[in-house]
DNA sequence: CGATGATTTGACGACCGTCAAGTCTAGTGG
DNA sequence: CCACTAGACTTGACGGTCGTCAAATCATCG
C-alpha cells in the first residue's frame, strides 16, 4: 500500500554503490540515481550544512518551530506527529535512513508537526533557502525535489486509506508489509527486522490502542504469520500477510 | 484544524481584486498575492492550456492515468479518492475553486488518486513540463509552487489527525468548520452554505457510514447547532461547533 | 406521476476501546 | 551478580460507539 522510495529501487543502482559515492549524507542517495553528475554533486555538497546527532527521544523539531532546514536522515529512525487541542499525539509517520523530513513546513515557514528520534540518529541539515537557490540551476535536482514532495503526498494518501477504510487486522498487516518493503529497498530483509517504535507509537499511528496492537501481535503469532520476541519481528508468511493487507484474505 | 488557502487570505487582497485581474484561470488568484508582476503573469498565461469543462459525475482523471497536467479549479467542486484492492473508494479530499489538483502524480508520472466533479465544473489545464521550465525563471512562482505542495502535505496530516484521533461527532464538526472557513476565504459565508457532496461522500471521507452522518446531522439539529435542509446547511452556533472540533466541549 | 436513488430512522450486534491487574524487560545501583 | 524499579507490554472482563441490516420516507428528474 504505501510506497517505497523509488530512488532507491531504480534498476542497476545498489545501495552499496550509493553509499560508496555518498560523501556527506543520504541526500546524495536520493539525487544520484536521478542523474546528477559529479559537478552537481559538489554544488549540493556545498550547501548541505552540518551533520547533527539526535539522541533517542530528542526532538529534531517541534510544531511551531520556525522553518529553516530540511533534514536528510543519515542514520536511525524518527517518528513525526501532530498534537491536537488536548495535547494528545497523533503519529503521522515513521521515517528511516534516506528519507527527508520537514517538507510540511514550507507552506507556513513553521513546522506543522514534530519529529522525534526513535533511537540515536544522525541527520544532515539542508538550509532550504540555499536549496531553493540551487534548484534554479539544476533542473534534475528540481525535478527530483518535486518528486519527493509528491511522494510524501501519496504516502499520506495511503495512510488516509488505511485509517478510513481498513479494519484493525488489515491496518496492522499493512503496517508490517510497508516496513518490510522499505527495509528491502535499503538492502535489508523484508521479513526479519526490529521494530524501532513502541507498541504505543504503532497503535497511535494506526488509530488503535496499545492493547489492540498487543492482541494483534498475539493473533498473528498463533496463526504462524509472525515470530515475535519483544521488538524483534520475523514474518513467516509474507504472501498471506500481503493478502490480509489487500483484504483478499477475509478475516484471520 | 485544516487550513485555508493562505494565498487567498493575505491582508489587503480581496477576492474581487483577484477576479478582476484574473485573465485566464484561478491559478492567477494563487500567484498574484505572492508578488508576481504583470510580465510574469503574461508568461504564466502562455503556458496555461485550454480550459476544460467537467460535468457532474465525470472524472477529471483516474488512478493510473499518465500524468501530464496539473489542474486549477476555476469553478465548481471536486472530490479526490483512492481505490483499495476491493474496489472500495476512500475519499481523500474535497476541492473547490482556486485549488490545485494532481500534485500527487508528480512522484510516479501517474495519477495516484481519481478526481471527480461534484457538480458541473471548469478547470484550467497546466502542462506540468511547461510549468517546471517556467519555474526556473520565476523564483517567486517556484516559491509559491512549493508552498502549495507543502500545504497539501499539511492538509493531509490534518486529515490523519482527524481519522486517527477523533470521535465521530468531533470529525463531523471539524468537517463543517473546515468547509466554512474555506468558503469564508473565498468571500462567502462561513456559516451558511450548500454541501456539494452526498452524505455518502462525507461519511466515506470521515471514515464513517452514511447512517452515522445522517444521525449526526440530526443530533446537531436537535442541539440547535445547525439548521439543515437537504444539502443546505446553516451553522447557528459556530463557536460551539469549533469547541467541539477542538475537543473542548466534551460530548454534545 | 412514477421511478430511482438519496436520506432517514430503528433495532441489533461486532469491533475495538477502557479499565484493571498482572508480567516482563531493561536499566540502575548496591 | 543480584535486587529493585520504572516503564513497556500482555491479558482478561466489560461496555460503548459506531457499523450492519432492514424498512420507510423523501427528493429529483425524466
Amino acid at each position: 500500500m504505501m510506497q517505497e522510495l523509488p530512488s532507491l529501487t531504480l534498476p542497476g543502482v545498489t545501495i552499496e554503490s550509493l553509499k560508496a559515492r555518498c560523501s556527506t549524507c543520504s541526500m546524495h542517495q536520493l539525487c544520484l540515481p536521478m542523474g546528477l553528475d559529479v559537478g552537481d554533486m559538489d554544488k549540493l555538497d556545498k550547501i548541505i550544512g552540518r551533520r547533527r546527532k539526535v539522541q533517542k527521544g530528542e526532538n529534531l523539531f517541534r510544531i511551531g518551530d520556525p522553518f529553516t532546514n530540511l533534514y536528510a536522515i543519515r542514520l536511525g529512525h524518527f517518528k513525526t506527529y501532530q498534537i491536537n487541542a488536548n495535547g494528545e499525539e497523533q503519529v503521522t509517520g515513521f521515517q528511516m535512513g534516506g528519507e527527508l523530513l520537514g517538507m510540511d513546513a514550507i507552506s507556513t515557514d513553521r513546522h506543522y508537526c514534530s519529529a522525534m528520534a526513535l533511537e540515536d540518529s544522525e541527520v544532515c541539515e539542508i538550509p532550504f533557502a540555499s536549496l531553493e537557490r540551487l534548484l534554479v540551476d539544476m533542473p534534475t535536482l528540481l525535478r527530483h525535489f518535486h518528486r519527493m514532495m509528491s511522494q510524501e503526498i501519496t504516502r499520506e494518501q495511503s495512510v488516509m486509506l488505511l485509517l478510513g477504510n481498513m479494519q484493525a487486522t488489515q491496518r496492522f498487516a499493512a503496517f508490517l508489509v510497508n516496513l518490510g518493503s522499505r527495509y528491502a529497498a535499503r538492502g535489508y530483509s523484508d521479513t526479519a527486522f526490529q521494530l524501532r517504535m513502541s507498541r504505543e507509537d504503532i497503535g497511535n499511528y494506526l488509530g488503535l490502542t496499545i492493547e489492540s496492537i498487543s492482541r494483534l501481535l498475539n493473533k498473528f503469532k498463533k496463526q504462524e504469520l509472525l515470530r515475535v520476541s519483544n521488538r524483534e519481528v520475523e514474518v513467516l508468511d509474507l504472501p498471506r500477510l500481503k493478502a490480509i493487507t489487500a483484504g483478499t484474505e477475509t478475516c484471520s
